[in-house]
RNA sequence: GCCGGGAUGGUGGAAUUGGUAGACACGCAAGACUUAAAAUCUUGUGCCCCUUGGGGCGUGCGGGUUCAAGUCCCGCUCCUGGUACCA
């Protein structure tokens, strides 16, 4: 008897689909185009585990069903090469990262390929491959040679600021550059020198060196972006992080900052996804104040946005850092100021976030006049002031914001209301908008109206001004790594300048060691005869993670293009992603880096699309279910879960590759820990049951599940529908296999139905029965709307459904079989192929239509009803769809049951709803 | 603190978007086949009362709207993701 085997099927299509290349897509313009994405991995050592295939499965399914309903898809993989854990690898080993990646690839690939993924293997990239970087060296030298002119709201060619410049000057020239740019004529323009005009645009390219306090990872020996830092310690390695003013490579992302928020709107990403990115750009409206300083030229600007609450105003603080900071000490405050400047320096930014509600500041002596009311306040230093934001100067209100009503009550400073309410309330700041008060001319007016009196008002006395502020800071490009992209810049005189696209790539040159040299160089520092036409310095630094992924999509559209970058024909007809699937973690990194190159390349008319993902979906992760053994102590003994209060016991992971449905292999146990293989266990109803909870897959916890493994115990296709099966994509949801003979028993029965006990293949070729049509149109149906809706659990459910009801008919009709072959091959895509080739039918399921349900199969000529009672479900009874609702009230009450419940009483209301439900109100 | 998402049987999860709550699957129980096991099949399975027929209660908690609420509104509780002296 040959029942259904996967590990014969698997591998043969597996392999025949691998040599007739059948996955290779061509660009088509007789055919609508779909562009399916996932998020390349980064290739690890440890492999893949069954968590990283789930948005893979999902988006191979789309693929497939869009392919059968006539698309040309397009469903690249690659992968994401340049990273620390290579790079760690070969700090202690001395091995070539370049080796560690290309093996730790082809394991990848392997796993990959055991689960039948219709990946276009001819067009993968890798972002480490010289050939790739090449181009992400070349969009690199496209910032370098741009500028982002705000007046047009795009990124320009730095040859028509400079145009513009000998021309005009800078004054009238709207750009995003450096704070302290300072303005000139077309003459002095005209005579600078060379190096002079060199220095200049560089405060307006798109990325530049620039000296800035950057996140420095002393561990790492490197810097890291923002997203990079998670509670001042570094994402990857948990290490501790400081803030250091280092001269570094940034990339002007700010100058997106207001389209990165307002493209949002169009796309069809989750809510909290775009909401993380907004937060993340924070975008903020208020207008900046200007308070002069008693007895002094200087004046401070602070940036607010409750300018309404101007007459509130009691004291103003600046940042411990900020430079005006000795200026405004007077001699007597001397001592106290350098004290709390010095110990707010030296605390870190970790002990600074972990110490938020400690209270801490230092008068300057010195005092600023409130331009509205005219009051002098005094000036203070403290560190709940940012001198990274606005400007580092804020007019505090202790009335009405938290942080100063608790800096005022510690150090005794007064307190004005002025919104009405709050005269009474202990804590003024619980009610923060209403009507005005003790507020001069504001008096009465509603806060919100106020703000824009005030602002108005300053504008027009030039004592302020409306302004934008934002959170998000421009990003750190540079890394002072081995592992990544060599920035294609040389050093002459000091200035940077970029290599000719015809040298690039600039390859990463050999060096004895991965670890930064004595001097603090970067690793780059090691190479020797690394210098631009032998004598010009390069850029020791290289670029960061994101760089490589922030255009790979682009890639995939014309992966081996030496060329270009991409031909516009193929972007052209690609444009952009269709559906992209990965994971959230990347919603501040690399979904917003990628926005800000993709709406780069738009402005400079290289790509024809805005955003590069049009519709996301963040799968869940899959999390570890770690079992545990209780040892009990000081003894060779171990005891189940359901006795271990009786004893005094130690916890121990336990690898659950030996554990089924939590109970314990102990033989494999044994051979699993040599060390208790003398051990004594005490068993309940016979087993050992085990402890589990649900925590982060990981090698330590020895809760790691290798897809391989699955595959070899149940099949890839088991695997598939299994993991779609477990729930919705999107949740998080831990890993077990309890529910997975269901799944393998449902492509068993399958198989079953269809063949005689001998393994042939027994199908019926006549016209299939009424109900069989019935059962599979409602499938395809459902199946079809379910993929449309990414409700990919759900379509299990149905094929299951399905497949039971034709057993039940005992239908192996061959018509039948073929269309459900073809729905059911997007999920399992092997066992289709297998029966569709033994029914004969020419060619690969792949490529078949996917059938149209057909209307006449699903109408009902009767409908059941529930009849309700006072809208308590109470009795089932049958009517004909055509019949009127008034023939329906009047069979319902004559009911048996109806009139029970009636009680001979006449019903107050009938409610009929037409193929919903019938009510009967008493 | 602020902004998202969520809470449905023993378990994972369904529910035409206001209309039969618990599809499908796991687990469990009973039975059939078998020397036995595995596999397969059949039946039952939200909770409670009840001899049956049947009845009562049920979607985190408390109110409300409605003929009808898991679904809508108001007020809580708990879990989860993000973010945080951002003025």
């Amino acid at each position: 008897m040959s029942e259904y085997n996967h590990k014969e099927i698997e591998p043969k299509w597996q392999e025949n689909w691998q040599n007739q290349n059948i996955y290779q897509v061509k660009l088509d313009p007789n055919k609508p185009k779909y562009y399916v994405l996932d998020m390349f991995p980064y290739p690890s050592g440890a492999g893949l585990h069954v968590g990283h295939p789930l948005g893979y499965i999902a988006s191979d399914i789309v693929s497939r069903y869009k392919r059968l309903k006539g698309f040309n898809v397009l469903h690249p993989m690659g992968f994401d090469s340049f990273g620390l854990p290579a790079e760690q690898y070969a700090i202690e080993t001395g091995q070539h990262p370049a080796i560690t990646t290309e093996n730790n690839i082809a394991t990848f690939k392997k796993q990959l390929n055991k689960i039948g993924f219709s990946f276009d293997w001819s067009r993968e990239v890798r972002t480490s491959d010289p050939n790739y970087y090449k181009w992400t060296q070349w969009i690199f030298g496209q910032l370098f040679n741009a500028w982002y002119n705000q007046d047009s709201d795009k990124a320009e060619s730095i040859d028509s600021l400079i145009a513009r410049f000998e021309k005009e000057g800078n004054s009238n020239i709207s750009a995003a550059c450096d704070e302290d740019t300072p303005s000139f004529s077309s003459e002095e323009w005209n005579n600078f020198t060379e190096e002079q005009k060199a220095e200049m645009l560089l405060k307006y390219r798109l990325t530049h060196p620039s000296e800035a306090v950057v996140n420095w990872c002393p561990a790492l020996g490197t810097v890291l972006a923002n997203d990079e830092v998670k509670d001042g310690f570094s994402e990857r390695g948990g290490h501790p992080v400081e803030r250091k003013k280092m001269k570094q490579w940034m990339m002007r992302i700010t100058a997106y900052a207001d389209r990165l928020i307002s493209n949002l709107d169009s796309l069809e990403w989750s809510e909290s996804l775009k909401e993380m990115q907004r937060n993340w750009i924070g975008k903020s409206q208020g207008c900046e104040l200007n308070f002069k300083v008693v007895d002094s030229d200087i004046e401070l600007t602070a940036f607010t946005t409750r300018a309404d609450t101007i007459f509130g105003v009691t004291y103003i603080v600046i940042a411990p850092e900020h430079e005006l900071v000795t200026q405004l000490t007077t001699p007597e405050q001397k001592e106290t100021i350098e004290a709390y400047v010095q110990t707010a320096v030296n605390r870190s930014e970790r002990e600074r976030m972990s110490e938020v509600k400690n209270v801490s500041g230092a008068f300057t002596g010195s005092y600023a006049i409130n331009p509205f009311s005219g009051e002098k306040v005094p000036i203070w230093i403290a560190d709940y002031v940012l001198a990274g934001y606005g400007t580092g100067v804020v007019m505090a209100v202790p009335s009405s914001d938290d942080r100063d009503f608790r800096f005022a009550n510690y150090f005794g400073l007064p307190i004005i209301r002025v919104i009405e309410g709050t005269e009474e309330l202990e804590n003024p700041c619980e009610i923060k908008h209403g009507k005005m008060i003790n507020s001069g001319f504001l008096n009465g007016m509603d806060s919100v109206a106020a703000i824009a009196a005030i602002s108005a008002k300053a504008e027009e006395q030039g004592i302020g001004k409306v302004k934008v502020n934002y959170k998000i800071r421009d990003a750190v490009f540079s890394r002072q790594r081995y592992w990544g992209e060599p920035v294609p810049v040389y050093f002459k005189e000091g200035i940077p300048h970029l290599l000719e696209n015809e040298e690039l790539p600039l390859e990463l040159p050999a060096v004895n060691e991965y670890k930064p040299t004595e001097t603090g160089e970067p690793p780059l520092g090691r190479a020797t005869d690394w210098k631009y036409q032998g004598q010009y310095p390069y850029e020791l630094t290289t670029m960061p993670g994101w760089a490589g992924s922030s255009w790979y999509f682009l890639r995939y559209m014309d992966a081996n293009n030496e060329e270009e970058f991409v031909s516009q024909e193929a972007v052209k007809y690609w444009n952009s992603v269709d559906l992209y699937i990965g994971g959230t973690e990347h919603a501040t990194g690399h979904l917003l880096y990628s926005r800000f190159w993709n709406n780069f390349l738009f402005d400079m008319g290289l790509i024809h699309h805005k955003e590069p993902f049009q519709k996301l979906v963040n799968q869940g992760m899959i999390q570890g279910r770690s079992n545990f053994v209780y040892k009990v102590k000081n003894e060779n003994k171990f005891v189940s879960l359901g006795l271990k209060d009786q004893y005094e016991v130690s916890t121990l992971h336990v690898d659950v590759n030996i554990v089924e449905n939590d109970v314990l292999d102990i033989e494999a146990f044994k051979k699993w820990r040599p060390e208790y293989t003398e051990a004594e266990f005490v068993l309940e109803d016979d087993k050992y049951l085990c402890g589990y909870v649900v925590e982060k897959m990981s090698k330590s916890k020895y809760n790691v599940v290798n897809p391989d493994d699955m595959i070899a115990k149940y099949g890839a296709d088991t695997l598939r529908m299994y993991e779609m099966f477990l729930g919705p994509l999107e949740h998080d949801k831990p890993w077990n296999t309890h529910g997975i003979d269901g799944v393998a028993k449902f492509l068993r029965k399958l198989w079953r139905l269809f063949h005689d006990n001998e393994g042939s293949l027994v199908v019926t070729e006549n016209e299939p029965a009424k109900e069989a049509l019935k059962v599979l149109h409602k499938t395809i149906k459902k199946v079809e709307e379910d993929i449309e809706n990414l409700s990919f659990n759900t379509s299990v459910s149905a094929f299951m459904v399905c497949v039971n009801e034709l057993a039940s008919m005992k239908c192996n009709n061959q018509k039948v079989l073929k269309d459900l072959l073809v729905i059911l091959s997007p999920y399992a895509p092997h066992i289709s192929e297998e029966l569709w080739s033994k029914l004969g039918q020419s060619g690969s399921v792949l490529d078949a239509n996917f059938p149209a349900w057909d209307e006449t199969y699903l109408k009902e000529d009767a409908h059941e009803y529930p009849i309700s009672i006072n809208g308590k479900m109470r009795v089932k009874m049958t009517f004909a769809l055509d019949m009127s609702p008034k023939d329906i009230e009047a069979e319902v009450l004559a009911n048996e049951t109806v009139q029970k419940w009636l009680q001979g009483k006449t019903p107050k209301k009938v409610i009929v709803v037409p193929k919903r439900i019938v009510n009967v109100v008493i």
